[in-house]
DNA sequence: CACTGGAAAATGCCGC
DNA sequence: GCGGCATTTTCCAGTG
């Protein structure tokens, strides 16, 4: 060992090891729900909407309500743009 | 029958139920995380450099493996093909 | 230089050298999509609904229908579960 | 007025066109990239090495300049450090 | 408060 | 056709 004093040395190690155990512990967790997804998928769900529902029910309502309605307004735009002026 | 039957409704609640307590799981060990680099920055680390730090060391292994020097992987990836290689 | 055949070895080169100009013209081409999004940004554009604007223009409208049903179909599932049998 | 003007929405579609028109050409040469990589499974190599070594060349200079030996990164995520881990 | 960089999710591709 | 792997995309936190 060249140029790090104990103290500061041990301080390093014993963040860089909790960090890690914690990134294991995340990894796993992970795993797990990797696997639900895979069990209900063996059981006839779609996994991708069933995706789509944990995303919606993330999201609080209102602010759902708001995303679609510009999603909608941009759409509509597209529709119209350089076909009718359409009134507004 | 629109919708899904009771039993399969009653399955899906599960399956959702148990994604989201897994992903608090998650949000809280990730939480936890932040917490960690945030007490090293207080001790005077760089929190910067510490992530690389944690993120050196999750490649290492894996690089020691398949970088055994890059000629190495040139030589595998020339197996077999000396035959046909006269044929171009 | 050891072991490959000349051939063989500038097959090789030529190959990975094939393959690096495309990925480095994609990147290029991701570039530019980027600056789009911004300078739509600049004018006032949602960045993420127009993400989402691509997306569904993507995909087709009957696959689309499909898809917002189906999650229709989850969320009323998962709403019902355990409360209500109602009649299938 | 509900939507977006006239003006917004043809300056939408037109940001829209050409993301979409970027999208076509990067699909199309990822499509030629992977010719590249059946045309080179045709000659007799291994396309999963061969894409490895497209991976680690691509890895190599990043590397290169950022582990330079743990130890000086260690080193760095030490500095200033010494005064407070005597206080630990 | 925009920007960069890094983590997490999603999609697509490959071999079995 | 499915599962695993790799890539790409999306999201979010930290930083200036």
């Amino acid at each position: 060992m060249s140029g790090l004093g104990k103290v500061a040395g041990d301080q390093l190690a014993a963040v860089v090891e909790r960090i890690e155990r914690i990134e294991e512990e995340i990894r796993e967790l992970a795993e797990g729900k990797k696997e639900i997804y895979q069990e209900a998928k063996g059981n006839g769900f779609d996994v991708k909407i069933l995706r789509e529902v944990i995303r919606v029910r993330k999201q609080d309502p209102k602010e759902r309500d708001e995303q679609e309605s510009l999603l909608d307004v941009y759409l509509q735009a597209i529709k119209g743009s350089s076909k009718v002026a359409k009134a507004a």
